[in-house]
RNA sequence: GGGGUCGUAGUUCAGUUGGUUAGAACGCCUGCCUGUCACGCAGGAGGUCGCCGGUUCGAGUCCGGUCGGUCCCGCCA
């Protein structure tokens, strides 16, 4: 860079600093050149200045620049002149003035660039993750950067003032059974023994209560060895958190001061606290679903006791086997055509509903439907009832188990909310779910297993059913969700060691397990763990929301690819024998040859 | 583990019923151009149609497999 040294960034520069001398640099986003004048986008994080090379003013610098080339990276010292009448670019920030160049030093020269820069043109998603460097010059990218920055300086201010510490735990830790499929770690120094990275900090947060640090904090990294989504990957950052000596109350408090503080910061809007609440059992009854998206209506009604009895075989049917059937008005879609029906019982199918009956209402009343005709009039007006439906309306039905019935319905709900446009994506509906219950009964391990997570806390007037009827305690646990993405989730803990035990027990985890698996935490529970609790929030996902972007790939810097490799690194890797000796592994496959 | 979808020039895509030499735009290269801002004009280069196999007189096109991207189901306390 020889002697310039840069003065201002290429977003600084306006009517204020006419007639100074100043020096950028940055990238050449494009170039301009006029056989005469050339014109230079520079670019850097922060904006664009064009900058001028004239041969009238300065013919050495203008003969220079003919060379320049898209991804150069340059500095350019000169004066900054108004720009000529008519000539002002209101698109642009610096778009009042540019940057009349005295002096250039190329500090660079690039290849042409595997794909193009501009914001719009669609690259795909294997190519930009192989140049990711390239990806994150584009201003859209490095938006989401910044705004994930900002988030987290914001969400760490506010914890800062309420009196939170941020401490870090560690990344080789021990593998415990439930939840996840672990990352191993095989030890050196440990033959035969083994690290696991940590699905969430979640122990080490409430021995951190334990050991009386009373508000705790990190942005951390966590793994799960699981199959990747759009919004899903296996590594990936939580705002961990816990407190002691507090209700679920506190959380709440504590969670949506996060959440303001986090959206003033990002996308300047006033959050309206407190976030309403609805139960887990709520939820599942209107929406078929523990994460609502509330934005809009679309809400499933039962018709279980309405058909019970009823005409037609399969309502019956499912309803004698102790099935369900629900229903949605979709209010004013008659018009759906039979191929958008048709895609529709395809859409449901993904998810067991071996069927999608449906009704149009026609003007006068009557239904057409291919299920009318085993209706009686009465049946059928007790169901038009029901579901309040009028001339124009289009009414769906699945039968089958509860669970069928709910997840079908609560995804054809979204699927029609988006074919209809009823989804406004400027509005940010948080929702706590509350009162999940404590366990579900796996039919496949043939036990009881965690809704939450083994440490969660049944409430007290649930807890004598611990042992008599499990499946109906209910926990001290909440998810925080937004738009029908489950953002966060916490509970309060359990801090006594007894009802631990009864809890490892309802889980039928052996005594000796237990013992093996959780020693040091029941040990801890016996030396004064106060009452604790906690959230967790997935950063990743928030500020893909946030961003509006529809994967959390945009605003991860290095993401994975849904094979959970990295295109730029290409990781994961094979290595050397030596180093798997080493830890003690012996690979039965063989090494390929040379 | 399973299903959908995509893969053609550096990039984004088109390519008819299987039929001559595979096209467009942008980018790139050369030349011209003194006020553009997606500058303009003229010319040019650039292709193992992801890969392997099959059907056929003939395959970018049809079939099977495989690899890669992506979306979903299972999975994700």
């Amino acid at each position: 860079m020889g002697e310039l040294k840069r003065s201002h960034s290429c977003n600084d520069l306006g009517v204020d600093h006419i007639d100074q001398e100043v020096t950028l640099m940055g990238w050449v986003l494009r170039r301009r050149d006029h056989g005469g004048v050339i014109f230079i986008d520079l670019r850097d994080r922060w904006g664009m200045t064009q900058v001028v090379f004239n041969p009238e003013f300065n013919t050495e610098v203008h003969a220079k620049a003919h060379v320049l080339r898209s991804e150069w990276v340059i500095a350019v010292r000169g004066k900054v002149i108004r720009r000529p009448e008519g000539m002002v670019n209101n698109n642009l920030h610096t778009g009042e003035i540019e940057l009349l160049v005295t002096e250039l030093r190329i500090l660079n020269s690039s290849i042409t660039p595997p794909f193009p820069l501009d914001e719009d043109i669609e690259v795909s998603d294997s190519l930009r993750l192989q140049y990711r460097y390239l990806d994150l010059r584009r201003p859209g990218m490095a938006d989401n950067l910044i705004m994930r920055h900002k988030a987290c300086q914001a969400l760490r201010a506010f914890l800062n003032d309420e009196n939170f510490l941020e401490i870090e735990t560690p990344v080789l830790t021990r593998s415990t059974p439930e939840g996840a499929r672990d990352y191993l770690v095989p030890s050196r120094v440990n033959p035969g023994k083994f690290y696991a990275l940590p699905q969430s900090p979640q122990l080490f947060k409430q021995l951190l209560m334990v050991a009386g640090m009373d508000r705790y904090y990190q942005i951390v990294k966590c793994f799960r060895d699981e199959d990747l989504r759009a919004d899903r990957q296996p590594e990936f950052t939580q705002v961990d958190m816990e407190l002691s000596f507090i209700t679920e109350e506190d959380i709440y408090r504590i969670a949506e001061g996060v959440m303001k503080s986090l959206f003033a910061a990002t996308r300047g809007l006033e959050l309206k606290t407190p976030f309403p609440r609805m139960t887990y059992a709520e939820a599942m009854e209107r929406y078929g679903s523990d994460k609502p998206d509330t934005r809009f209506g679309l809400e499933l009604i039962s018709l279980t006791d309405v058909v019970r009895g009823c005409g037609f075989q399969v309502f019956r049917t499912v309803v004698e086997k102790g099935g369900l059937v629900q229903g949605i008005n979709a209010k004013g879609c008659a018009h759906l055509s039979r191929k958008d029906l048709d895609d529709l019982t395809a859409y449901v199918a993904n998810y067991g509903a071996k069927g999608l009956a449906w009704v149009k209402v026609k003007e006068d009343g009557e239904w057409q439907s291919p299920i009318a005709k085993f209706f009686t009039d009465q049946e059928r007006a007790g169901m038009a009832a029901t579901l309040a439906a009028q001339p124009g309306d289009l009414l769906f039905f699945v039968a089958d188990t509860a669970t069928i019935v709910r997840t079908s319905l609560a995804e054809l709900r979204l699927e029609l909310a988006r074919r209809l446009g009823l989804i406004d994506k400027n509005t940010f509906n948080f929702l706590w779910v509350t009162d999940f219950p404590l366990l579900e009964y796996d039919h496949d391990q043939k036990r009881h297993t965690a809704v939450h997570h083994p440490f969660t806390a049944p409430t007290e007037e649930d807890m004598a059913m611990l042992e008599s009827d499990p499946g109906k305690v209910r926990s001290r646990a909440y998810d925080l969700v937004l738009n029908g993405t489950e953002i966060g989730g916490g509970s309060l803990r359990i801090h006594q060691k007894e009802v631990q035990n009864r809890v490892f027990k309802a889980l039928s985890i052996a005594p000796e397990e237990a013992a093996d698996k959780f020693a040091f935490l029941l040990k801890a529970l016996e030396l004064g763990a106060p009452p604790h609790g906690g959230i967790a929030f997935g950063l990743d996902r928030l500020m893909m929301i946030i961003a509006g972007r529809d994967t959390i790939r945009d605003v991860i810097a290095f993401p994975k690819t849904q094979k959970a490799t990295c295109p730029l690194t290409d990781a994961p890797a094979g290595v050397a024998r030596k180093q798997l000796t080493e830890l003690h592994l012996r690979p039965d496959w063989q090494e390929e040859k040379k």
